[in-house]
DNA sequence: ACAAACCCTACTTTTTTTATAGGTTTTATA
DNA sequence: TATAAAACCTATAAAAAAAGTAGGGTTTGT
């Protein structure tokens, strides 16, 4: 398929940025209508702090998904639509690069310490299929898909 | 360069722990038929410290992969088949949960303190589809899968 | 007896995640 | 135009998790 498709193959459990970030993005999408919404309303909403939910939001505006209004009357807003945001790219955004596999990349290759040829390793070759089909999920479920659950 | 750094390493991968888990595992596989494998035999041949990889195989052992003779002579041996050790029971094993939130995991399940109600969650109804489609992936790749490859 | 090898528990260090602090800038409106 | 509300920004502290270390205990073949 593409480069994009190295983006993915294992992930772990969300951390709770990225988590929180899916809350307020489901929040934002089900009140479009209001114009926008307090980053306040939202942690409120969830329980979650209001300073770490700030800085998460600030990552989403800057990342594209998010625009937002300033002073008195302001708030948040979504700018994209909810079909066009794929979990995929909001996990990659929160997660960030932390822990790598670099073995798998055909794009920024770079050996893992503990293989002497890469060739010749098994699991480098199985963990790519598993990527390729994990990422085939992730890719195709969208902030859409929540909230036709919501 | 920055965001194309940033675009190859960004996702949660497995932790070293179950890494050397799966070299190990394959190790054993190669060398059935010796009856026993040192640890410092794997050790050396991925360069991982003695000692770490003393606990990830008493791990192996205690969750029923491996068998062990003590004293001179000893070591580990693969007490299942290859085709029996899925890929999700090695990561469960050593790195934890599979699905990407704890409120839609099998065997760790934990409610969401940010949720009110799960039942009108269309996070939580949207990550238990992906759960179940990753689940299908690595519960049908096995070891011997690896060996196949190697 | 002795050395080789696994077994066990606890601890330390390092890294990552989570959260907080303390301001600055912008904007509506009274 | 003064004020308060709200987003914006950067740094740092606290907590948790991962990675690695230490040191002895137990079993076993020779």
């Amino acid at each position: 398929m593409g480069w994009f498709q190295e983006l993915f193959y294992f992930c772990k459990m969300l951390s709770k940025k990225t988590k929180y970030a899916f809350h307020a993005l489901t929040y934002l999408g089900k009140h479009k209508e209001e114009g926008s919404v307090l980053i306040q309303d939202i942690a409120t909403e969830h329980g979650i702090s209001h300073k770490f939910l700030e800085n998460i939001l600030l990552e989403l505006k800057k990342a594209g998904f998010l625009g937002s209004k300033k002073g008195k009357g302001g708030g948040y807003y979504l700018i994209k639509e909810p079909k066009d945001i794929p979990l995929s790219r909001i996990i990659r955004l929160l997660d960030g690069p932390i822990a790598l596999l670099p073995c798998v990349s055909l794009n920024y290759y770079e050996a893992c310490e503990e293989c002497k040829d890469q060739v010749k390793c098994g699991l480098n070759k199985v963990m790519i299929q598993v990527r390729d089909e994990t990422l085939n999920i992730l890719e195709n479920k969208t902030l859409s898909d929540i909230l036709d659950k919501e």
